[in-house]
DNA sequence: TCTGGGGTCCTAGGACCC
DNA sequence: TCTGGGGTCCTAGGACCC
């Protein structure tokens, strides 16, 4: 198999190439972003159409930055100062305090999602969603992929992208799915990296193991313990070593990764496991002080995960909860039913059954409700079972009230 | 001024069944 | 005098990814 993995920058100011920015924060959208920018400068005549006129001191600063948001991501300039993903936007605040804060906007990485995925889909058929801004590619069968390595089709891709989206990307090339997706990091951004089998040696072993999908902070460490600290280290431990001390079925998985063996395909379609939906207060909240509070979030959580599996098409059999306290612990409860359901009384009186269960003295920062046991709508109509939401909406309250 | 939101997969124990 | 054993489902937690 011949693979790609590509990744699109989701940065669409020019103008901000090259200096430390920041995405994260609350949830606001960029049009707001921008509706403010033109408020504060009235006297400036630039449109969205013309992004790259905006002029920088224009754009919000880190430091005035208040909230318990999270980096989704930061350019390279960023990253200097040891900023990264998923560290708290105060704490980076502290690292960076020079750093342009953009508002994250879910809705619109969304549209520029589908649109560069369309675009790929044109050019090679068989591609794999790897969220919202990364893709896999098998172009095996596609006609010129071979080309100079498959540089020809890399550069396509990228070009086709960039003229209907202004998006870059970076496209990593390799005879399967886990290096591809190593080769991608090789020349960020905008860039492309092609990796052969006869590579592995020059190019993968000297990266430190992290640099592995599937290698995540807790791995690292236990690895780094044995004195294992790059791919290369961890290719020439004993396969049996490996089982023996991180599981048969991890260790083993590690050994092949080391070696550069993945079989896995590129998979086209996938059927969702669960959808769910949470939330972290701006403050931590108390179950007995702030029960109207709560209450009203966990109502309407519910209400966003049922119209989710009716806008998805799904019907769940599996409700659960998850908390997570002060102390930043997080528990999970969840209970299987007899039928499956899809509406918000049906699901909040499952997730208010499982709430019973919990320690709800303690305060709170997050409340998350999650349904299971996933079955497309259609097949469980052609089974021919029926929904038995009757009278669950007139239980919720009593049983809900008892909660909170 | 710590630590989002939406997922997947794995493990491990207990219940239950044959 | 006993402590089989495999398969599946359910539940809770945790690692990891984007």
């Amino acid at each position: 198999m011949d693979a790609f993995y590509a990744s699109v920058e989701l940065l669409r100011y020019p103008q901000l190439k090259g200096l430390p920015v920041v995405i994260g924060g609350g949830r606001r959208r960029e049009d707001d972003m921008l509706a403010r920018l033109r408020l504060e400068q009235p006297d400036y005549a630039w449109s969205e159409h013309k992004l790259n006129e905006i002029p920088l001191d224009v754009f919000p600063r880190i430091s005035g930055y208040t909230g318990r948001g999270v980096i989704t991501t930061a350019t390279y300039a960023a990253r200097q100062f040891g900023v990264g993903s998923a560290m708290g936007v105060m704490k980076a605040a502290k690292l960076c305090p020079d750093a342009i804060l953009l508002p994250v906007d879910f809705d619109q990485y969304r549209h520029y999602s589908q649109r560069f995925k369309a675009i790929i889909r044109e050019i090679a058929p068989v591609m794999e969603n790897r969220g919202v801004d990364e893709v896999y590619l098998d172009f095996t069968d596609v006609p010129g992929g071979q080309r100079e390595d498959g540089r020809v089709l890399a550069r396509l891709i990228q070009k086709a992208i960039y003229d209907d989206t202004g998006l870059t990307c970076s496209v990593g090339v390799a005879p399967n799915k886990l290096l591809a997706k190593m080769a991608s990091e090789f020349n960020k951004p905008n860039g492309i990296a092609i990796v052969q089998p006869e590579d592995l040696q020059t190019m993968i072993w000297p990266l430190p193991c992290r640099k592995v999908n599937g290698i995540g902070p807790k791995a690292e460490a236990k690895l780094a313990q044995h004195d294992i600290h790059t791919i290369g280290d961890l290719a020439q431990r004993d396969r049996l070593w490996l089982m023996a001390t991180f599981g048969k079925s991890y260790g083993a998985w590690l050994h092949d990764a080391a070696h550069g063996k993945d079989d896995r395909p590129v998979a086209m379609s996938s059927e969702p496991v669960s959808i769910s939906r949470e939330t972290t207060f701006a403050h931590d909240l108390h179950a007995v002080r702030d029960r109207e509070a709560l209450s009203a979030i966990f109502t309407r959580l519910c209400e966003q995960v049922a119209a989710d599996l009716q806008r998805k098409g799904y019907v769940g059999k599996t409700i659960g909860i998850k908390l997570r306290y002060d102390n930043f612990q997080s528990v999970t409860r969840d209970q299987t039913l007899e039928r499956h359901v899809q509406h918000a009384p049906a699901i909040r009186q499952a997730a208010g059954q499982c709430l019973k269960r919990v320690d709800l003295q303690r305060r709170l920062r997050l409340l998350g409700v999650r349904v299971g046991s996933l079955m497309k709508l259609e097949d469980w109509q052609a089974q021919g079972v029926r929904a038995d939401t009757s009278g669950l909406a007139a239980q919720t309250e009593s049983l809900f009230g008892d909660n909170f």
